[in-house]
DNA sequence: TTATACACGTGAAAC
DNA sequence: TGTTTCACGTGTATA
């Protein structure tokens, strides 16, 4: 950073000596926010940083400035007699810590009321070079060349230009014989002031929080700045494709029986249930927890439940009748079961639609299985060779009526009973399955098969009352895609919402 | 986007019909990069953009504006006769499109000589409101004030300022009483335009980038500029966050037994041996690919060989050894073997500390799995109840011999000569693993453990000689670690490092 | 009408 | 030295 090109900054950023620190910082840092809070703090200065330097601005002219380092003092107390007048430019040794709220507060007021200031000639010998019908044309008074001269001749070898402030200090509304009317001279070149100080302001804290400025004018801010939001750009954009395709790639996530019915690929944390500790409330009332995961073109889903007898056997006949293969299966003792289903095949389809495709038909599989585990529907008596006693070591319905009171409580008891588990131990089971044809048409029977699965089931609990419509549009939508009409009140999904803690944090 | 507010926008790009489209944009999008690069182009803007309407500023100014809107022909007609000055202010209706190089190139040349230009009032007349000592003191030129007087009052009424152009149009150097040499004021003038435009292009380009923007003056671009960095710098840093988090949880990846000696928790991906089609060259060239990831208090490790007999159970005694218990494993017919490791003591050390203490212990239980497949070290023949024969079905001085010429050709001879596998068939061990001890210690056993064993293996592999410097600094400093001693350059690892493809997809 | 925004040319200062 | 950058006050246009 060079410290020696920033007069624009040195006139506005002085009276805060951590800034040229802050511009040191590297990235972004919480320090930089009171600046650029300060310079975003409105359209209006007045009531900001701005505000305070702005209006001591009259004031600090010629005192501070001159003060320090102006040549012309003589001037300058003739001017300061003017009142309102700043110098022509502020030196870049002239601190603007120096000149606060305290004699800015005073003079504001005069700056304020033009009246005070209207005298001699002051709007229209500040024209501008086209403004030369003010110079010449719009104003004829004779005392605006002669102090003009005076003030030119007087600063004219020295550094600072008292030569502004000497015609800016000239009368105010002398000859205005121009559009303005006299009073607005003034006003406007304060709320010019104010704007360019404004624009200083955000210039100042731009380069704030822009890193690795080596120039500090304003262009080389505006470019670097540029480029720097090109690049954080590109760099979200990186991230976000890579957050994207990884989210892509595990895509659906059900819980607890709460089939997730976001349109999207986003996966979704926020429905989980946890306990007061983080961790799942504690025994069968947080199961069964499914996860649906598809990476490249494998998913893998994990089945959370509890141990239980016939449980595998009767997933992996019902991967088996969606036209999956299964590749491979383990289960383990830990708070989880998996289910991976590779599906080896090419397809043509985009992985995206691949995701979507699989997203929409693994959230029925879901429901399946939360049926499988815990629902008391008419289709389960199908399940060849199995009885709900073999699923569940109990009936269905006495597992629903029990639900409330602690979903597995009966279970574990019969599971002790039997001396197959811990109340506290859970399967793990992870399947590996091969679909042998096409998944556009294995999720189609997949999706037939759920359909005629769900018919037969009429009742739906109390806990679910809160997401049945927006499930119910999702089933419906689904329904309808297939020409099996929609689900009805009815037919909605039926596995247990069991209430209580689930585990929020991912399994990756 | 409000177009009536961006005259300095109009006044530029107006020759870009597609830059209000693309101001809409929301996000980043290629199609703004042609303006920022355009202002971007350099500090200057000569070859650029800039230059060409700003060359073309002295030509279009009387030209194009007059021949739009501008009200004062007669005027014009004088002020073209003064050949380069440009109107007061560009009128927001006038088209910058129309006027391009053409007109502008030839023009220029009379801009950029000044002597052609120089006669009568021009640079004192368009002294700024301090600059009166050009105005009254410095010139006293009898004909300024008539021409601005004439100027003034035609265009008074008139919406466009034909004034400026007057005063501008005026004499160059005839009342330079001033400072400046009379022929400077010009460039002056002219650089200073160049300055202006330069700066507008690059608001222009800023606030093509900055999505949402509704107002379009420079201080709202500024401030919704500023805005804009500072929510990408923090979605940047979330991310960032995230995506470090996720690293450090899964931080060693080890394949193909090529140990990695990065000493930060970054995955090391960029060591792996990819065939031409970026999977794995084939067959057990690619063996073993070992990889292991921490993730909150478990630590996974796959290991990914040739399906083996008796490797399930050594990994697993090995294991043991180190004092962490296996909780579950899983073997499953894919490419790769997974060994996990859950520790589920509660520890006192920070998630990165464990991952630095894991990293470094893994990576030498890496070597230790490496060395059980394939090295011919002197201590697995300590390895209780197996003979090197159970592990690879031939000697190990066997395997050695003929790594070169195809690692595994001859185990899959075996192998297949028994039935036990096909020549492309992998083992996928899982192995859940729960440590009883404290890390801490488990780790100095492991290394104690490591470095006895390591101690006796006097070979090594050629193939292992580019590497050879790089990890003889890392084993020597782990030794010091514990106070071993370097184990020197007869006792550097010994796992064959298979040339070949190694699988650089990361299984997550 | 008032208030705001902009480009302008300028002198001064930094480089 | 010349070049570049800046803030200034202004006229004008817009809302």
């Amino acid at each position: 950073m060079e410290f020696a090109n920033v007069r624009w900054l040195s006139d506005l950023v002085m009276d805060d000596p951590t800034f040229f620190h802050q511009c040191e910082m590297s990235t972004l840092d919480q320090l930089t926010s009171e600046h650029i809070a300060v310079a975003l703090a409105g359209n209006d200065f007045q009531a900001s940083f701005s505000s305070e330097s702005y209006t001591s601005y009259p004031d600090f002219a010629p005192a501070a400035a001159a003060g320090n380092t102006f040549s012309c003092s003589s001037m300058e107390a003739s001017q300061t007699g003017g009142g309102v007048d700043r110098p022509a430019k502020l030196p870049k040794t002239s601190s603007w810590s120096s000149c606060n709220a305290e004699q800015a507060s005073a003079v504001v007021a005069d700056a304020s009321s033009p009246n005070i200031l209207s005298f001699g000639r002051q709007n229209g010998a500040a024209g501008n070079p086209r403004s030369g019908y003010h110079q010449l044309g719009g104003f004829v008074g004779a005392p605006v060349k002669p102090k003009e001269e005076v003030s030119f001749s007087l600063s004219h070898g020295t550094k600072r230009s008292c030569v502004s402030m000497a015609a800016e200090v000239g009368g105010r509304r002398a000859n205005t014989g121009s559009t303005r009317p006299p009073s607005h001279s003034q006003d406007h070149i304060i709320a010019e002031r104010k704007r360019r100080e404004k624009l200083s302001q955000r210039f100042i804290a731009l380069s704030a929080i822009v890193p690795g400025l080596k120039k500090m004018d304003k262009a080389s801010v505006l470019g670097d700045a540029i480029k720097y939001v090109k690049q954080l750009q590109e760099r979200v954009k990186a991230m976000e494709d890579e957050t994207a395709k990884r989210t892509v790639e595990s895509v659906v996530l059900v819980k607890r029986s709460h089939v997730q019915v976001d349109d999207d690929t986003s996966s979704c944390d926020e429905n989980f249930d946890v306990g007061p500790d983080g961790r799942p409330a504690g025994g069968g009332e947080t199961f069964p927890e499914i996860e649906a995961k598809l990476s490249d073109r494998s998913v893998l889903v994990r089945v959370h439940c509890e141990k239980r007898k016939g449980v595998l056997v009767k997933v992996l006949a019902e991967v088996e009748k969606l036209h999956l293969t299964v590749v491979s299966t383990s289960v383990m003792p830990f708070a989880g079961s998996a289910l991976d289903v590779t599906m080896d095949e090419e397809f043509s389809m985009t992985v995206k639609d691949l995701v979507r495709q699989l997203n929409s038909a693994f959230r029925r599989f879901m429901e399946i299985l939360a049926q499988v585990l815990y629902a008391d529907l008419p289709f389960l008596k199908s399940f060849k060779g199995s009885k709900r006693e073999d699923l569940f070591g109990s009936t269905a319905s006495q597992a629903h009526s029990r639900r409330k009171e602690g979903q597995f409580s009966h279970l574990h008891q019969k599971e002790k009973e039997r001396g197959n588990t811990r109340s506290s131990e859970t399967d793990l089971g992870v399947f590996r399955v091969k679909v042998s044809r096409k998944p556009r048409e294995a999720l189609g029977d997949l999706r037939a098969g759920l359909h005629l699965r769900l018919g037969g089931s009429p009742q739906r609990d109390a806990e679910e009352e809160e997401r049945g419509s927006r499930r119910r549009e999702e089933e419906c939508s689904v329904s309808g895609a297939d020409g099996q009409g929609g689900l009805g009140e009815n037919k909605r999904r039926r596995y247990a919402a069991s209430g209580g803690g689930g585990r929020g944090r991912r399994v990756t």
